[in-house]
RNA sequence: GCCGACGUGGCGGAAUUGGUAGACGCGACGGAUUCAAAAUCCGUUUUCCUCGGAAGUGUGGGUUCGAGUCCCACCGUCGGUACCA
């Protein structure tokens, strides 16, 4: 197979482009401070999620997205951007540190060869990146910078009131005390319960857990003293400021319920001398409360079970304590509880009702207790049809739907001072009425928790903290930045919580009692900011300047990155972090606008050829390299954008690749062709004569077709049009050389090497039609409108909707005539024999519709 | 269950947003070239028939001169999510 002859030399081209771009610097970007930054150009940001560099390699999935992002940088450059399209490595991670434990090796080792590897792989697909721009999570240089943001987001607070990030320094000057401020930062210490894998040596983020479990750890849950940042207080941000972006509506909305915000009210009930909140987002249904559930860790629990029910009520509490999440859910078919003995006092009603718990509530929601409405909430109804509780109706549907189990919104009923009341007055006045009496207020919850910001890993970004003598946290100052991990013996999770940096111990020691925080950061950090360090990569003085950020992120409209293109993968979590940590930069001052992505594209997954998920155990992945050593980088470029629209989910076809690399050979051929030993000339059939006025109209449509596709980001259309006008110079006998220089600008986006190389070959014989030294230096062509008009036009004549006949008419000719001309064609006129005309409807330079009957 | 995306030839997919359904590519079939093959080039290729047509975009209805496209109901596939009060 790999025998075979190559129908064209891009085994020779191909490096030899790479390298003159390399050589000559052709897609360095200059910054605002260089000599030759040009300032009258318009920017334009693209940027691609950059990869984890895992030791498998690259997969046919990245170069997808590379090459649509790609594509669009070559294509703004040429239209006159100052182009910013980066490349870097997302180097922390568990994988490297597994292969640490596995060998002994500093990760660091692991990771650096497989970036070499993944840069090396990436280098040979001709991707126009500015690589003085490439930075990697993992280097010195980097972490003093996402260590020095932690610590921004460890001085500061959240102003509720004017609803940003604040300096805690202020808060200092006012007088509050330590705790005080502690309690309030935006980086903070707290005991919560936390996903704890002992053979990984971590606790691991929620959506971490499925990931980790499947692959066979185990993954408990225990309460440990964790390092936390705030992202709950930019929730109502998070979700309002989605609103201008342009992202798939898909990603938006799945934000928008992670977060997800709902209004209610708080309610107080009374069991004895205690209070208990519940929150509620059917305050109107306050009178269908028939009973209450507390969540079973409820710090009230203790002091409200009566003693005979204790024995019951702690039973449970342990069973449901030791569950693991996995049994929780496979158990969760079924509802669960016990009755606490205690009785609650509704405050609307000063009716009492049994207090129970039971897992279905939740502690980390709202406040972990609930009034049961089980005539209008599902969950309620169950559990009440299960134990045996009433169920009230408060709730009359509209007309027709059954009450029982009812959620949706209807007019109040049973419901003293709320009767008669739509559901929406009925909150607002249940709400106002408890608010009158100080017992509830509005209220608004959400689901987003805050960040759970600390792993106990060795391979990444120690916190810049320490811990002195009493036990008080404090930052590292700016000018240790950055502190690096020390070297360890051995890389083994000692499988207790305690962090594998605890084992260093003369690192962890800093004398007189004072100790280095021994977590580290989740792999998270190194990506929420990334973005911005691509604007300015190397400067040792601060993670971005001034000037650089004005000009890349800033500018008159939104600012920001362009066009952001990746997976799906990262909806909620990298998405979410990063415009987190953007906002808080841009409440402090630091960046000039608020969101960091304008434009969020997502490439839809490649499968196997046999319409599966690529895997390893499958069996089906296609290694890129493979692909290009067989059919050139070119060629795969040009497939991965061709199988179909790029947001789509997709099969891979080697049948598929063969095709786009006989459309690059048939490119090649229009152009060159073979001489006795085997090497290639310029074809004798290219000359400086005019191109046909048929040729002309094909490529003026050609351009067209390929600008608006490539502005569309519809690229496999756009590559079908060039196959078509490629079709087309191969019927010619003579081919222009200028049918084909504009056509190789159009084309140089998609498969630069071919483009340069054919360019060169031109341009040599015909330096008149050359303006430019390189095909990716040439102006995107425009194309004329004028060349685009025929003389004459066919028009398609339909009988009542039916295609009849097709009709050859002058472009200008008038409505009446066109009319004329087509109920006089014989086949319409047979078509319409015995019946009467009725209407006919033309549609200009399209179709005419004869109406008869 | 809920949320989201989607359903067009043997296959991947086009269709200017209500105006010629099937562009382009793959595969298949026939031919040219060749000692032969590969490669290349030229045709044909939605289905059915009486070669003039008829049917046809998941199914059933509707709006319209005209529907793959809009509306209603249903079926199916894929992805996400899981008691959030």
């Amino acid at each position: 197979m790999s025998e075979r002859r190559k129908q064209f030399p891009f085994h020779d081209f191909e490096p030899r482009w790479q390298a003159y771009w390399e050589k000559h610097g052709t897609f360095r970007t200059p910054n605002p401070e260089d000599p030759d930054f040009d300032p009258e150009r318009p920017k334009y940001y693209v940027l691609d999620m950059f990869p984890y560099p895992s030791g498998a390699g690259l997969h046919v999935g990245h170069p997808e997205g590379y090459t649509a992002t790609d594509i669009m940088a070559r294509y703004r450059r040429m239209n006159g951007f100052n182009v910013l399209h980066p490349m870097g490595w997302d180097a922390f991670g568990l994988p490297a540190e597994q292969h640490a434990i596995k060998t002994g090796e500093h990760p660091r080792i692991n990771t650096e060869q497989n970036i070499n590897n993944f840069r090396r792989q990436l280098k040979r697909l001709g991707f126009s990146y500015d690589w003085e721009r490439e930075i990697n999570t993992t280097d010195p240089t980097y972490v003093r910078w996402t260590q020095w943001i932690f610590l921004q987001l460890y001085h500061s607070y959240y102003d509720t009131e004017a609803r940003q990030a604040r300096p805690v320094a202020e808060l200092e000057a006012k007088g509050w005390s330590r705790e005080q401020i502690d309690a309030v930062r935006l980086a903070y210490v707290d005991e919560v319960p936390v996903n704890w894998s002992p053979d990984l040596g971590t606790v691991l983020a929620n959506e971490e857990v499925e990931e980790w479990r499947s692959k066979g750890h185990t993954v408990e849950r225990r309460p440990l003293k964790q390092w936390m940042l705030r992202i709950t207080a930019y929730a109502d941000r998070l979700i309002n400021e989605l609103e201008g972006l342009d992202w798939p509506e898909g990603i938006k909305l799945h934000q928008r319920n992670w977060i997800g915000r709902s209004e209610g009210a708080e309610a107080d009930f009374t069991i004895g001398e205690e209070k208990v909140t519940v929150f509620t987002t059917r305050p109107d249904t306050l009178f269908g409360a028939t009973y209450m559930v507390l969540s079973p860790e409820h710090p009230l629990v203790d002091r409200i079970t009566t003693a005979e029910r204790r024995q019951a009520v702690e039973a449970y509490r342990t069973k449901v304590g030791s569950r693991s999440d996995l049994e929780r859910t496979e158990l969760n078919k079924e509802k669960t509880g016990e009755q606490t003995g205690a009785v609650a006092i509704n405050p609307m009603t000063g009716g009492e009702i049994p207090v129970w718990i039971a897992d279905y509530v939740l502690m980390s929601y709202g406040t972990g207790a609930i009034m049961a409405v089980p005539a209008h909430d599902e969950r309620d109804l169950e559990f009440a049809t299960k134990f045996e509780l009433p169920v009230i109706q408060v709730v009359e549907p509209p007309a027709g739907e059954d009450w029982r189990g009812f959620t949706g919104e209807g007019t109040a009923i049973n419901s003293g001072l709320l009767d008669g009341l739509p559901t929406a007055e009925a909150k607002a006045r249940a709400t106002q009425w408890l608010e009158e009496r100080e017992l509830g207020r509005k209220t608004i919850n959400f689901k987003l928790r805050d960040w759970l910001f600390s792993r106990q890993r060795y391979w990444g970004e120690p916190f810049p903290i320490e811990w002195d003598a009493s036990g008080r946290h404090r930052a590292i100052p700016e000018e240790e930045l950055p502190l690096l991990a020390p070297e360890l013996d051995d890389y083994k999770p000692s499988g207790s919580p305690e962090p594998l940096l605890s084992k260093a111990i003369d690192w962890v020691d800093r004398g007189d009692g004072v100790r280095r925080e021994t977590n580290t950061m989740p792999q998270w950090a190194g990506s929420c900011w990334y973005y911005l360090r691509y604007c300015d990569a190397a400067n040792p003085g601060a993670p971005i300047s001034t000037e650089a950020e004005r000009y890349w992120m800033g500018g008159d409209g939104d600012g920001g990155v362009d066009l952001y293109v990746g997976g799906t993968e990262h909806a909620v979590l990298h998405l979410l972090y990063a415009r987190f940590w953007h906002k808080v930069l841009y409440d402090l001052g630091h960046l000039s606008k608020p969101e960091p992505f304008q434009r969020l594209v997502n490439q839809g997954l490649i499968m196997g050829e046999d319409g599966q998920k690529m895997s390893k155990s499958r069996g089906n992945v296609v290694n890129p390299d493979d692909v290009v050593d067989e059919y050139g980088a070119d060629a795969l470029r040009l497939y991965e954008m061709f199988m179909g629209p790029l947001e789509q989910v997709k099969p891979w076809s080697m049948k598929g690749v063969e095709g786009v690399y006989r459309f690059l050979a048939r490119v090649w051929r229009v152009v060159m062709e073979e001489q006795k030993d085997g090497s290639f000339r310029l074809a004798a059939k290219i000359d400086a004569s005019d191109p046909s006025k048929d040729l002309l109209r094909c490529l003026h449509q050609t351009i067209e077709k390929v600008t608006s596709d490539t502005e569309k980001m519809s690229f496999n259309t756009a590559i079908s049009q060039m196959m078509v006008y490629t079709n087309a110079l191969t019927q010619e006998q003579r081919v222009p050389a200028a049918a084909i220089v504009p056509f190789l600008a159009l084309l140089s986006p998609y498969a630069p090497h071919m483009a340069e190389e054919l360019y060169q070959v031109i341009r040599e014989k015909f330096p008149a039609e050359a303006p430019a030294t390189l095909a990716s230096d040439l102006d995107w062509p425009v194309h004329d409108p004028a060349m685009l008009v025929e003389d004459e036009i066919e028009l398609v004549v339909q009988v009542n909707g039916k295609v009849r006949d097709r009709i050859r008419v002058a472009r200008d000719l008038e409505k009446e005539a066109i009319e004329q001309a087509a109920v006089t064609s014989p086949k319409v006129a047979a078509h319409l024999e015995g019946l009467t005309i009725r209407k006919v409807i033309v549609v200009p330079g399209r179709l005419i519709n004869v109406v008869a009957n």
